[in-house]
DNA sequence: ATACCAAAATGAATATTATTCAGTTAGAGT
DNA sequence: ACTCTAACTGAATAATATTCATTTTGGTAT
């Protein structure tokens, strides 16, 4: 009965598959690699423990399917928050809110991506992904004319994954929540500074830039009265 | 006997501690958190399995006194490394160049530093002590005016610190060398921001000081005026 | 509908290690 | 030399990852 529309064997697998994994992703991020015990992660799918070892080889093979779907899903929020018709600076801006939000958002998770030595070669392919989305705006930047052609892109990835993921980590040292001057900071040093302008700053307070024009201002008028000079 | 110039007891156990850390040290970077038994460690340091719980408590404790040492090391090595003489400039690419080449020459240790929760708050204090020699050459530069004064020192730490590591796991997952254009690179995002010299960034943000300055500059011209009283 | 078979699932048994602890040794003070 | 304690030992214990002999399930053919 291969032509049936659904197949019911491989979505009761595929929807096992998913159990187990979603378990295994709380009990990972909650107790961390070594803290977490099969025994749970087991319990938590609603499986015996070796159902587990039927769908994943060993417990850092299991590790390694739940960072590599996180990824995968990462990959797919970028895609979808980052408005392909806007400005490089704006797409930027808009991965730089979703990539930090994200990574504060589920820090458990991503902690665990880079823990130890990843095994295989394959471990990290979902994040090479993910990383692609940066190269992709950097990429249509130049080919637009928004970024000169020498734009070293590899050297800014780095900059724009490796700042990111560090202020992640001073953010919750500090227990703070999001914290959207570190994207602005970010942004003003991969673009040129004059493309970035905090409109929301400038929206609910004054800059001291605004305050300086208006003493200007002020001061002109002052020169033109006549008794003045 | 308390006077004697050297305490026998006290260097036999700090002997013995400095050998059991060498040997955790080695055995971890080698086979990651998991991986490294404690009778691997225990044998490596001549000691018998039950010693080493004599001087940590458990095999967390023992990687915390790891990575304790190996930053605690690092930030006296960049002490050395930088010469306090130079202009910022000079200092941050010597930081730079200590900092890059270190963590990937010791890219395993450095990997055990973040893995899983630390668990206690002092866990990682060895590293904040390393990460304020970057906060004291950058307000050395401010103070010597070879900086803006309003040089977001809190944000470009996470941009040094962040890109450097960012950029050894690109360097490492590639096979590649120390490259030296990673600081270089680096380097001319915080300090000199693509023709945004100091002086620019001063005349796009000016500072209270300088709209105090204004203000006193009116208020004398104000005092000039006849009819002012 | 029933029988059959392979795939899927189970959980008790096994293997591997972190951790403990009852017993031993060493060395500082008297 | 004797004592007493701190330091040390390694076999015993406990926790838990992994295996595997057995059972269950569900699709397919008769």
């Amino acid at each position: 009965m291969a032509s049936t529309p659904r197949n019911t064997t491989r979505e009761r697998l595929e929807a096992k598959d998913s159990a187990i994994l979603d378990a295994a992703e709380r009990i990972f991020a909650q107790a961390g690699f070594d803290g977490a015990k099969i025994a749970d992660i087991a319990r938590a799918a609603s499986v015996a423990e070796g159902t587990v070892y039927l769908y994943y080889k060993n417990k850092r093979d299991l590790l390694a399917g739940v960072v590599g779907r996180f990824w995968s899903q990462l990959t797919l929020g970028a895609e979808a928050a980052i408005n392909k018709e806007a400005s490089t600076t704006d797409q930027l801006e808009q991965f730089a809110h979703y990539h930090l939000q994200s990574i504060l958002d589920q820090f458990d998770v991503v902690s665990l991506t880079y823990r130890a030595q990843p095994q295989k070669d394959q471990d990290l392919d979902q994040v090479r992904e993910y990383v692609k989305v940066f190269d992709r705006i950097m990429r249509q930047g130049v080919d637009r004319g928004e970024l000169p052609p020498h734009t070293p892109i590899g050297h800014l990835r780095d900059v724009f994954f490796g700042t990111l993921e560090f202020s992640s980590r001073t953010l919750k040292l500090r227990g703070r929540p999001y914290d959207h001057s570190v994207v602005t900071n970010l942004l003003s040093l991969i673009v040129a500074p004059d493309q970035v302008t905090p409109a929301r700053l400038e929206a609910t307070t004054p800059s001291n830039q605004d305050l300086m024009q208006k003493l200007e201002s002020i001061q002109r008028q002052l020169k033109q009265l006549p008794s003045a000079n």
